[in-house]
DNA sequence: TTTAATGCAAAACCTTTGCACATCA
DNA sequence: TGATGTGCAAAGGTTTTGCATTAAA
C-alpha cells in the first residue's frame, strides 16, 4: 500500500497537515469511513481541522482517485482508499461490523451482463448484508 | 403484480388518498423514485399533498416492506416496490437511465461467500455502473 | 368515536459555497 | 510571490419531528 505521503506527491497535491491526518486516519482503518467520524478521529488525535477542510479533503481526493466515495444505505456517504484491490463489504445489519470480500467472484456476472444487454460497463458495486457470528 | 388496493389491504393500513396516488406511482414506474420525484408526479396528477406526507408514506410502506430503498451514490435515497422480483440496476454514468436487470446470477457467488465467511448472509446489493447505447 | 394520517412549521443532518486569511511550493 | 488550502459563517438539499387538525375505520 502507498504510504500517505507517497500518494500526496503522485497527485501533486500540497503536503498540508489536514491532509496528511485525514489520509493518514484512512490508512490506519480497515473500514470506509465517513466525514463525521474522521472529524472525530482527527479530534482525538489533537489535529485540529475544520469539518468543511474535512469534506473539501474527502473530495479533492476523490476527484484525484486517491479515494472511493461508497454507500453502505445510511443516508450518507463513506470512503476508503481507492488503492484497496477491488473488493466489496459484508456489513453486519445488526451491530454495523464491516469486513471486506476480496475475491469478489462477479467477473462472470458482469461479462454475461455485458453481453445481455447494451451497455458498456465499467464498474459494479456490490454489498452484502447479515448477521456476523456474534450477532446470529 | 399486486394492485394498489390490495397492497393496501395487505398492510391493514388506512387507505388514504396520499397513499394510493402515492402507490400508483410506483406501480406505474420503470425506475426507482425519489421523494422529490414523487411529489413532482403528485402535483403534475393534481393530487394535493405534502412532501411531508411523502416522506413518511415512503417510511411507513417501507417498514411494511412494500418498497424497498436503493441508494444510487446520488446522496438520496430511492424507492421501489419490493413485490418486484429480484434484480438489480444497470446505471449510465452520463445520463442516469436506469435498467433492471433480472436473473442476477449471484446465486454462485453468495453461495461461496457464505461458505468463506462467518457471517449469515441475508441479502445482497449490486449496481452495475456504465454507458447506455446512446452515450457510449 | 377512536385511532391513525395529514399539514404546517420548525429543525436535524449531511454537505457545499463564498470569501477573507493563511500556507505551501 | 503566486497558487492553493483553510477557517468561519452561511446556506443548500434531503429527511425527520412536534403538534394541532382532519379523516379513515
Amino acid at each position: 500500500m502507498k504510504s500517505t505521503l507517497k500518494v500526496m506527491h503522485d497527485t501533486g497535491l500540497k503536503k498540508t497537515p489536514a491532509r496528511i491526518a485525514i489520509l493518514d486516519v484512512f490508512h490506519h482503518s480497515s473500514k470506509p469511513l465517513d466525514a463525521d467520524t474522521i472529524v472525530d478521529l482527527l479530534e482525538k488525535h489533537d489535529v485540529k481541522t475544520d469539518r468543511v477542510t474535512v469534506y473539501r479533503t474527502l473530495n479533492t481526493l476523490t476527484d484525484f482517485n486517491v479515494l472511493k466515495k461508497v454507500e453502505f444505505g445510511e443516508g450518507k456517504f463513506r470512503y476508503e482508499l481507492s488503492s484497496l484491490p477491488h473488493h466489496h463489504h459484508l456489513i453486519c445489519t445488526s451491530c454495523g461490523r464491516v469486513e471486506d470480500i476480496a475475491e469478489c467472484g462477479m467477473e462472470d456476472v458482469e461479462n454475461k451482463l455485458q453481453k445481455r444487454t447494451s451497455f458498456v460497463i465499467k464498474q459494479h458495486n456490490a454489498e452484502f448484508f447479515g448477521l456476523c457470528t456474534k450477532c446470529q
